[in-house]
DNA sequence: ACCTGAACACCGTTCAAGT
DNA sequence: ACCTGAACACCGTTCAAGT
């Protein structure tokens, strides 16, 4: 039963990239990514796959286009003037948080890091903590390889950790984030003590980890190779 | 015109898992990923859909196995008995030079990742540098953090080089190696300088930098950091 | 300018049937 | 046990036709 207020809020009922772009990324939230698929595209937005090619060019775009709406929300406010350091882990954490969001958001940003490296995302990310990596006190020569060590680790730390949680969530719902470790650590334990010395050693070590602690802890150990060096 | 010997050689002309794998390997090298197709694949080994099935459950399978033979070999020798950071640097190059060959390995990589982290290839690397970790003389407790932090820089570098190289290809066949930096560095400077002033400042560094030089300093810096934490 | 929707080419996968 | 190949369901994309 929706009010007219409600009624006023869907009058914009034209079909705009925004709008599809919008429901590209709920159909991902939702179905993962093979489930965003312009037939069910076409019948959320109730139009012919016609009139989403009319406002995008192809899957590949509508896909790096939702990846930028997402990652670009992740970067935006900012806030306050702390230290690099502190910037620099507040923004890792922000994408952390959203690739833990958007569990799709991984697999999609290193896609974008493949297909064109300087697209639109990742110029992003990469000035955003290149910015605060250059007023760290470090010497000029040394920027580029930190910032693209920075950046590295973070999106693949991220990715990481997304993967660990979907794959949770896949192989027994009922069980919770700690049942996972334990049993993941358990499997560990239980490899080739030939082959799989070092996995074994540092099982125990993952069975209690806390992920953004952890996270944490990787850049940390990155800026401190970067302000020692 | 085969000589008797090359006969020989083909003789063992059943199908089987490793064959098939073996030309999904030819066809990604070549074709690159949206070149693997069955349809494809079943004229280049020449039989039916079905005799493929018979040997792989379906298209991810294919694809993990053609990453894991890739890899597996890619780690196979190791060689001497250098000390921990001498043979990290030799681990990650290998790999580099991997991705390098095979530029589909990058987003493979990250997809086996996202999908079952621990499924094959990946503990395999884990294990492999977290091997030389232990023996970095660092706290135990560091292990795991700093091991995830090399795996995770190494593959996210590797694979952003893969996607340059491969780019610069499709762009523009003709042009080298240096024209395709010079061309990117020219293209960071033409950014907006409200918008990004440290990409801008970064460009020349890129103009010049060597791929692998600067893929090693990379790991130099994340091993600095486990060993001064 | 923007949208419709049928049609096209192509894909991964299945399966009854063969050997 | 292993292979054949037609058939199925589904996909991204195009395009003549409408408004």
């Amino acid at each position: 039963m929706p009010s007219p207020t409600h009624r006023a809020q869907r009058r914009t009922d034209a079909l705009s990239r925004e709008r599809i772009v919008e429901a590209a990324v709920e159909l991902l939230d939702t179905a993962g990514e093979s489930g965003l698929t312009f037939r069910v595209l076409t019948e959320r937005l109730a139009t012919g796959a016609g009139a989403i090619y009319w406002h995008v060019a192809n899957k590949g775009e509508l896909l790096a286009a939702a990846t930028d709406a997402v990652v670009a929300a992740a970067l935006a406010p900012g806030g306050s003037q702390a230290s690099p350091q502190e910037e620099i882990r507040a923004v890792a954490l922000g994408l952390f948080d959203a690739i833990d969001d958007h569990p799709w958001l991984a697999t999609q940003l290193s896609a974008q890091f493949s297909r064109s490296p300087w697209g639109a995302v990742t110029p992003r990310i990469f000035e955003r903590i290149g910015r605060q990596v250059s007023a760290l006190d470090v010497p000029q020569e040394t920027w580029f390889t930190a910032t693209s060590a920075l950046v590295h680790y973070i999106l693949g730390a991220a990715a990481q950790n997304a993967a660990n949680a979907v794959s949770a969530r896949e192989l027994d719902p009922s069980v919770d984030r700690a049942g996972f470790l334990d049993a993941a650590a358990t499997a560990w334990e239980e490899l080739d003590p030939d082959d799989y010395p070092f996995t074994r050693a540092v099982a125990a070590q993952m069975r209690v980890h806390d992920d953004r602690e952890q996270f944490l802890g990787g850049v940390d150990l990155v800026l401190t190779g970067i302000i020692t060096r």
